[in-house]
DNA sequence: CAGTATCCTTTATGATACTG
DNA sequence: CAGTATCATAAAGGATACTG
């Protein structure tokens, strides 16, 4: 133990976690914490069921392949449900599932700490590249 | 306007942004939410301050090249100092940030989020699969 | 409309060897 | 120890064409 433990918060104190426990959960964070995957959570979030192309437009910049490759992903996850309606031409609307909610609000914490320190970021990174 | 609004809860009811600032904030939410940021961030703020392969051991299966380009960008981004002590053989340590400390902060719900729901989305893999 | 299939380019990552 | 440099491969992603 270092002695940097008095000064962390008691948040950062977890229980020690099964080895195997923790690299699923490495797992999940590595497929869940996707930049595709949280844009598209945050806008299914925000904006409520959605149908594929409108969910594109609203999903900047995301290509169609990235959108349904990203979206059967949600879904297998159980983060999003697919609810297809028989009519002609075809309607495709996604939701959000309690789960893939409750991993929206989650992650709302990022996106405000995100838009928070935009400018930090960007500062830090001008010093870098100055001194170098 | 969807009739969807008020099922949300008031944290997704952000104000109208600059899609600018929205696209900014994206490209930092795209290189910040990255599984080996987010694994190191999590063994800085859970270990302290830490040597460079001490950090490697800890961050499971990460290269020493992803190491080294993850913790630059880390510094770049002014997530964690990185210092150099003027000793042979070379001792360098790295320690977050007050801002590295706070996305820590922010990223945790994500991590206890996986935690608590790791087995209702391998059930929900299991069943996805299964169906198919 | 909501995809699928295919080709192709870029990026990410790993393995290995080398150095101050 | 803490990297850098290089090579090679895998994975991500975009563009385009096609289909129920």
């Amino acid at each position: 133990m270092t002695t940097t433990v008095a000064q962390r918060p008691a948040v950062f104190d977890h229980p020690p976690v099964d080895p195997r426990v923790e690299a699923l959960v490495n797992e999940v964070i590595g497929r869940v914490a996707d930049k595709w995957t949280m844009i598209v959570l945050d806008v299914l979030a925000e904006h409520g069921e959605q149908r594929f192309t409108r969910l594109g437009q609203l999903s900047d910049g995301i290509s169609q392949k990235m959108l349904t490759q990203t979206l059967r992903q949600m879904e297998r996850d159980g983060l999003v449900v697919r609810t297809v309606h028989p009519v002609v031409p075809p309607k495709v609307e996604y939701r959000l599932t309690d789960l893939g909610f409750s991993l929206a609000e989650a992650f709302c914490g990022v996106w405000l700490w995100a838009e928070k320190n935009l400018e930090r970021i960007e500062a830090s990174r001008a010093a870098f590249d100055a001194a170098k």
